[in-house]
DNA sequence: GATGGCCTTACAGATATCTGTAATTGGGCC
DNA sequence: GGCCCAATTACAGATATCTGTAAGGCCATC
């Protein structure tokens, strides 16, 4: 079993929550604890240059920062930089996020090796996780393997996502066509992309931008 | 001190983290815990009928179903049921929200005795707020106490929200001057709309209607 | 090499958005 | 009443959105 762990969560409770599981259900006693991003890459850093680094890391997606109140750094970029420098830490998620085609895309792109969600089975699921991922195994979360409900997800590509995304951020379609342009990235026309909003449209049956987005933001595609 | 406390979070890691806090640092040893609202209710009534009342509910406000993904049931249902048997149990409510408006309208509608916000502070936080709810005092969050950011809420009327509301809706503003026309509701001209609209962009510093609506669901104010 | 399907692009017309200006209304206040 | 201020409205022009049609390119298949 993994011998040292990295536990970052900003929500203290979980944190001793995840702790009391590790320690009593798993057995794993050497477990650092972050309530920051900041301090959770820090704490990695230090295991790193030392002769115990980390071997798994158990993350939260958002973080909530202290003064303000509405920033959320996100878990991901954490990710990022650790695996930048130990590329081979294995590394859990455990989010509120229950969107399958969201979870999915932490497999797909940040190569996670297991997902737990928080709820009720949560325990259940994070000792299955732990076990599993030690075994070199890649811990899809139940939601997931389910066929019935993948098939059903919406696949949306880079270029749908980046629409999605600029228009959110108020660019217009013509902003849009030219930093397409400015990065080389086909198909640029702004024909194509009112064909890719429409498309759009149909998917998530919305009427016009700024209904779309408002779909899209609350599915918490964006 | 509280001698009986129901905590009722479905998020089963949350639910050991707070257990160990209230053993550990504030002597509560009588615990109900429940991961669902139905279940959170029937240790209530259970405990009601006896000889020993719970004294205290701590509960979280969103719990997830079982079997669909995205279905959430709501813990202020579960504090209604409950006060309409037992007036003066206390209750504090915990949750990820950090809207200060919406906490807010739990202390004026509702009537709770605290609020604690998941986070980094959660667990100092809960012994003040246990501590604070058991000498009789009504426990805000530390958000809220603080005049300088309460102040800084930006204030819109019901006609801003109305409009946000059916602009996130994807009605045009003919579709909306229609609307308002209808119910009687002035001003009620596309041009005051234009001008209201156009004082949210100043507000939110949007660039467009989408841009608009965007920013306004991440702030959670939709 | 011809066919058909799919994606990209160009173009165009109706509608909607956004931004001004200017006229009108409706209090509050002296 | 007369004045002022703010909010509401009407109107207009430039820009953007949305929805078509049609033409061209790419690629697999026959």
């Amino acid at each position: 079993m993994f011998t040292r762990v990295l536990v970052a969560e900003d929500y203290e409770i979980a944190n001793q929550g995840i702790i009391k599981i590790l320690n009593e259900q798993v057995g794993i006693y050497d477990i650092e604890e972050a309530k920051y991003c900041d301090d959770a890459y820090k704490k990695f850093l230090k295991a790193h240059t030392s002769q115990k680094p980390i071997e798994l890391l158990i993350t939260d997606l958002s973080f909530k920062q202290d003064d303000t109140i509405q920033t959320i750094i996100s878990g991901i970029d954490l990710i990022k930089d650790i695996r930048a420098l130990q590329p081979d830490i294995k590394v859990i998620v455990y989010s509120q996020e229950d969107r399958l085609d969201k979870i999915n895309l932490l497999f797909d792109r940040f190569n996670i090796n297991g997902y737990v969600c928080k709820g009720q089975q949560a325990v259940t699921e994070l000792i299955a996780c732990v076990n599993g991922v030690y075994q070199g195994n890649i811990m899809l979360p139940p939601e997931l393997t389910d066929n019935a409900t993948t098939n059903n997800i919406i696949h949306l590509d880079d270029l749908d996502m980046m629409l999605l995304e600029e228009l959110a951020n108020g660019f217009t379609k013509k902003e849009i066509r030219i930093k397409l342009k400015k990065q080389n990235i086909s198909p640029n026309s702004e024909s194509s992309i009112d064909k890719r909003v429409s498309n759009l449209f149909d998917i998530f049956k919305a009427k016009n931008t700024t209904h779309l987005v408002a779909v899209v933001k609350d599915l918490g595609l964006l």
